[in-house]
RNA sequence: GCGCCAGUAGCUCAGCUGGAUAGAGUACUCGGCUACGAACCGAGCGGUCGGAGGUUCGAAUCCUUCCUGGCGCGCCA
């Protein structure tokens, strides 16, 4: 609806080009926006104030020639200029009507468009390390990536959802002998567990199945497992070193075959649960991307060897450096280690290579807020290797902060004492996590507080939507037991009957739908979308509570049951969209 | 110290990328069920848009500077 205004604004400027009043040189395109205040009307354009310049004359007579060059419209009662020089649009109740049988018609398809005309986006969201279970900081980005996802897609574009798993670093192998040693404890072994190891009860489930399924064939004697293991921490040691000399043990008493195992246990026991543990919360991928695929098919050394043909490596202490300092990063990255290991960087450069490679149009990266650091060395990297860098977009989100009882929840992932996503989806339900991590901004903090979350009163916003949803189940329920029909006429038989100001308003927030998904997927803010269903909630409350739809007059009934349907597909699709479910019954 | 993000009503946040009198929720105070679900609706109260300059017809929005908070600045991932 708002593109039809613009369209008919530009055609008059296209008339006043052509009449020699506006030189298309200084021209500028105007915006057209839906007004704030009904005495507005209900759309305004500020195509005069603008192109002043263009035309040479002021605001207000320009906006007279603009408006005596729009094209006719049926649908248009009455344009005045307002203010400054504002044009106002007034739109005919039947422009408004119009939007129901549409609705109902399109239905699931109603604020999905071709926009993104099926340019490919690739969206990479969540990638949390495989060392533990997903924490409630992973589940905003897991929200958050997940609705962007489907924003984009509902706008046309052709989205491929993608995991980055972490299967091959330093931290990898500390799970796995964390796993290792819990193992020991289990068989019998009395031993001090590092420092730096996973400590998560988690750790101890892995290690029970490999005693279950092994009894003692991976045990050996904790005085030989740490023989010449240079101190802890705690002993006045580094825990860095110390650990590192503990996987080195590790791989040496259990070899390559039974090592392997191991940490294919972890791995895999660890990524089942995540996968199931999204699935449960909604979110599911294209793809699963294992860094260790990258590592073995030479891809990372493939990418060091490109950089270094292009002249932007250099060599110091040992290391390879990667120039980025060129390419805008703040200071040179190491890409080989003196020690000839690859760093998580060098990764992360053949990745994004390996995405754009792939022929996405677009790549989207979901990050943690504390991972920002990051982006310039990655742009860097591309830019070097030729590549366009403007084509990834990285979108940081910042930590979700928990509330009960209005204390702020201390965690810290260190000592495995963190809220699990899991556990704030049994607490508080997937709905309302999945509504309240999208209703903010993602560059916001967000409150997460668990007490309105899980209350079940019109103080939280989810219930409030989904009130809506089901009020409108209640009504049709109540139509069918007093026996009138709710299937409605067809077309727009009856609807110039809806002329109350509450209905004008609800059919108004209808016709805004596509226009929010539209924005919400372009600017990547899903917040928008909670926002709008929320408005759209409320218009329907309050037309609810000032007239009853199941009137004995017949024609009337028709028409609102008419609008209720076409709001009920509306708040399906958007709760849809943001992953949170559409209830019949509450 | 440098960089990124944020600062709007008591609290939590919007503000459509420069537009008209800055808006919601919540809290607080009133009022509304013999009507389709009161898990709802209506009214009121509440503001130096962190401070100060600047850009222009016009600034919460853009620029400069300062203040406050969060995060980052590894041959970790």
């Amino acid at each position: 609806m708002k593109s039809q205004i613009a369209d008919l604004v530009s055609t008059a400027l296209d008339n006043l080009v052509a009449q020699g009043i506006v030189d298309p040189e200084k021209r500028r395109t105007p915006v057209v926006e839906r007004t704030r205040d009904a005495s507005h009307g209900d759309f305004a354009t500020n195509a005069a104030m603008v192109n002043v310049k263009a035309a040479g004359m002021k605001p207000r007579d320009l906006a007279e020639r603009i408006i005596g060059a729009l094209p006719e419209n049926p649908q248009i009662t009455k344009v005045e200029i307002a203010g400054p020089g504002f044009i106002n649009f007034y739109l005919t109740p039947d422009a408004y009507h119009a939007v129901v049988p549409r609705i109902i018609r399109e239905s699931h398809d109603y604020g999905r468009s071709d926009l993104g005309k099926g340019k490919k986006v690739q969206v990479e969201f969540v990638s949390a390390n495989p060392t533990g279970p997903l924490h409630v900081g992973h589940g905003r980005g897991a929200a958050y990536g997940a609705v962007v996802a489907d924003l984009l897609a509902a706008v046309g574009f052709e989205v491929h959802r993608e995991y980055y798993v972490n299967d091959a670093g330093r931290q990898m192998n500390i799970l796995a002998t964390s796993v290792w040693l819990r193992y020991l404890e289990l068989a019998g072994e009395e031993l001090a567990f590092p420092s730096n190891g996973y400590k998560g009860d988690y750790v101890w489930d892995i290690a029970a199945t490999l005693h279950r399924e092994h009894a003692d064939d991976y045990r050996f004697d904790t005085d030989e497992v740490f023989k010449d293991i240079p101190a802890d921490e705690p002993e006045g040691g580094n825990k860095e070193t110390h650990i590192d000399a503990l996987i080195e043990r590790c791989r040496h008493l259990l070899g390559d075959i039974r090592y392997r195992y191991v940490f294919e246990l972890a791995l895999n026991t660890i990524l089942d649960d995540i996968r199931d543990d999204l699935e449960k919360f909604g979110v599911t991928y294209e793809e699963w991307f294992s860094e260790r695929s990258l590592v073995e098919s030479g891809a990372v050394n493939k990418a060091v060897e490109r950089l270094r043909h292009a002249g932007h490596l250099y060599e110091e202490k040992g290391a390879l450096w990667f120039r980025s300092t060129d390419f805008g990063d703040e200071k040179d990255r190491v890409v080989v280690r003196d020690n000839g290991q690859t760093t998580y960087f060098a990764s992360d450069i053949a990745y994004h290579m390996d995405k754009l490679e792939r022929g996405f149009d677009r790549v989207i990266d979901v990050w943690g807020a504390d991972h920002h650091g990051y982006v310039p060395r990655v742009k860097a990297a591309l830019t070097a290797l030729g590549d366009d860098a403007d084509k990834l977009d990285v979108l940081l989100v910042q930590f979700a902060i928990l509330y009960r009882n209005g204390e702020k929840l201390a965690m810290s992932t260190r000592s495995g004492e963190f809220v699990t996503l899991r556990q704030l989806r049994k607490e508080v339900g997937r709905d309302a996590a999945r509504f309240f991590y999208v209703m903010r901004k993602c560059e916001q903090h967000l409150d997460f507080d668990l007490d309105l979350a899980k209350s079940q009163s019109s103080d939280n916003p989810v219930y409030y939507v989904q009130y809506a949803h089901a009020r409108i189940f209640a009504v049709l329920r109540q139509a069918s037991e007093k026996h009138f029909s709710i299937e409605p006429t067809a077309g727009d038989t009856n609807l110039e009957l809806l002329v109350a100001d509450h209905e004008l308003a609800l059919m108004k927030s209808l016709s805004r739908y596509p226009e929010v998904v539209e924005a919400a997927a372009l600017n990547e803010e899903p917040h928008q979308l909670t926002h709008y269903l929320r408005d759209l909630a409320n218009d329907f409350h309050t037309y609810y509570n000032a007239h009853q739809f199941l009137v004995d007059d017949d024609a009337l009934r028709d028409a609102r049951i008419k609008l209720i349907l076409a709001t009920r597909e509306v708040l399906r699709n958007g709760l849809n969209l943001i992953g949170v479910s559409a209830p019949e019954t509450m």
